[in-house]
DNA sequence: TATTGATGCGGGAACGTTCCCGCACAAGAG
DNA sequence: CTCTTGTGCGGGAACGTTCCCGCATCAATA
């Protein structure tokens, strides 16, 4: 990892003669073999074998004084790297990895919603886990491709993806059966119910339930009220369950509305509905889907409340903009961080080590608290 | 396209012996070649001779058969065709591109923003453009793969790409130095004074602003306020000099803060910094730096404007959540599909094609005119 | 001085495709 | 019957690496 050679001296000065395309091999082979192309001049691209012939080695030699393997003197290594160095050589990756086998390339599907593709991105927790997971893989030598859930199978069939990440297993897509299928493995950052053999990272659900209304308990908040989306992930199905036996033994009335579908419009709906609920009005909001932290606040105050005086308010969401509302608002963070690094983890495990067919890694979550969530004294 | 053979019978059922790794070569070759390796029986997954042994043929019929190419007979090629189906065949694609000599890959970075990487992704319009970027060009038959604008080169470097889509040209990052260093084409969906030697796409800057100022001024607005980034990209530039122009053309003082770095909160404080500048209070505010609309809006507020009774609003922003505001924002839109889609395009013509070292391609901006912008009667 | 062992380097076969040819055979023209 | 033309298929090189070997050379030991 020399900086120097990382960076140092890249113009690639031009050597000798760059290779006239004739490739004639000394054996007295097939008749006919060496036609003189057309040959378009554009790039001839340096070869391995153009800084063996430079330096007067062989490919062989060239090749091991690059990786730092075989035995080499460290004069003749030396010699090789600098020669390669002057002449610009960069490694055909394609090359390398026809002889590795694998080409250390993993897709990522990001599930569509209804027919308009791609909207998952401009959600917070997508765009993070997106990020986190492409620049996790990339550190640990695997590139992420971006892979839109509407795709034909001939579009990514003629990928050479070792794996693939499916970021929203709840749109149960049919890239999911199609991968298996082709025997690639799928690995996703949730687990859905019922869909074997696949790999998942999860989060915490229980506990993220339990935090989230023990803190609006020591707060003093009696009447909760739970926001969450209607769906068959595990998660959503889990915190459903925490917060059943939270009310039960906490004794207070089990609250929940149930959103169809993702989204700001639904979500938003939904929390109107949360607001207007029950003989009592609320006094906490658990925002479990996700949605825009100012839009909530604004859905709350529309409908009379007072943030945090008569309405403390907790959003499930990696939106930045909870920070800058007024009052900010309590976020509970998925860690979609996390859930890459713990995801991309496994993948580089089963890859690499072959592990066993199914299996999951637990990711705990995050409660930043701010004003919205305190109840002023 | 027959989305039959598609996706239809995906199950691989395996056939006769799936090859024992022995591969022996007929020739009287080198000695003490083909020894047994170890043979982990994972997945001997299937060649294309394996399918042309078991349907008794050459590889070279196989091939010409599935790629519809060369002369065959129909039965020959019917057969061919069924064996692979049957075999569950999937073509090497790495070997395809080595013999291609293009991996049919493109790399997409998304500027960083100091050191927290890859929030640019949160931004709805590069998660826009992200999407559209990868569907577009997968459509194209190129796949994108991620990079973290931090990432080394040593990350980067082991992928065969063929060209790179820089998503955020301010930061004059090293990642596209290295990259043109290392002849691989840059394009991008800005412009950059003074970056030569990148092919970019461009919105129209100038229609931006008149769209909006002309639309306030429909509505009566007589001290428009801008809000713009401070930053090289010649949108920003030329959208300061359209603002100026336009003031003089009509008459009015010519008001504007500059942002100086992305980002929410510093934008909210420029718009507050808009708000309460010159002698009298303006009634119109443009920002052109991408912020949360619903922020925006609530900055209005707390500085006692009415919107849109005494503060017409527009924003530059893809951000869904401003059709959730009450009262809607107004948005003026960069298009990042059509960014995305155009940019795709040259690139495509570029490699494929070869064409001039510099260029670039214009996208027109739009409106969507809501009840934040519109005076009430 | 022979024998061993270690060291330094090169030859050449894979990896799985595609594609340029050549060859065999059949059919039509002279 | 021979010469050409066309059709159908297969052999084998090439794409640019990596890596398994083998062959020298040389120092150390018997």
């Amino acid at each position: 990892m020399t900086e120097a050679s990382e960076h140092g001296g890249a113009t690639p000065e031009r050597f000798g003669a760059p290779r006239g395309r004739d490739r004639t091999d000394g054996r007295g082979g097939a008749p006919g073999a060496a036609r003189g192309r057309p040959a378009p001049p554009p790039s001839p691209r340096v070869r391995l074998v153009d800084v063996a012939r430079e330096a007067g080695l062989s490919k062989t030699t060239v090749s091991a004084a690059l990786n730092g393997t075989g035995r080499l003197s460290p004069e003749i290594r030396e010699k090789a790297r600098e020669t390669a160095r002057l002449m610009g050589y960069r490694p055909n990756a394609t090359a390398r990895q026809l002889r590795a086998g694998r080409a250390r390339l993993i897709g990522y599907v990001v599930g569509e919603l209804a027919d308009t593709p791609w909207t998952f991105l401009e959600s917070p927790y997508f765009a993070r886990l997106t990020g986190a997971t492409a620049a996790t893989a990339l550190a640990r030598g695997y590139a992420v491709v971006l892979l839109p859930a509407g795709s034909l199978q001939s579009e990514w069939a003629a990928l050479p993806l070792d794996a693939v990440v499916v970021a929203d297993p709840v749109a149960d897509d049919r890239i999911v059966e199609d991968l298996l299928a082709a025997r690639i493995p799928v690995f996703s950052d949730r687990s859905v119910e019922g869909r074997p053999g696949a790999h998942w990272v999860d989060v915490d659900a229980d506990a993220a339930v339990r935090q989230a209304l023990d803190h609006f308990h020591a707060q003093g908040a009696r009447r909760p009220v739970l926001v969450v989306p209607d769906s068959t992930t595990r998660f959503h199905r889990e915190v459903e369950a925490a917060h059943r036996a939270w009310c039960a033994a906490h004794g207070v009335p089990e609250r929940a509305v149930r959103v169809a579908e993702p989204g700001n419009g639904p979500v938003i709906r939904a929390v109107e509905a949360a607001l207007g609920t029950g003989p009592e009005r609320p006094d906490a909001l658990l925002v479990v889907a996700e949605a825009s932290p100012p839009l909530v606040l604004e859905a709350a105050r529309r409908h009379g409340y007072d943030v945090p005086g008569d309405l403390l308010l907790v959003c499930v969401s990696e939106d930045e903009t909870a920070v800058h509302t007024e009052p900010p608002v309590t976020t509970l963070s998925l860690r979609p961080d996390a859930v890459a690094e713990a995801g991309i983890a496994h993948l580089v495990a089963v890859l690499e080590q072959g592990l066993g067919e199914t299996g999951g890694a637990m990711v705990p979550v995050r409660l930043d608290v701010r004003a919205s969530s305190v109840r002023p004294v």
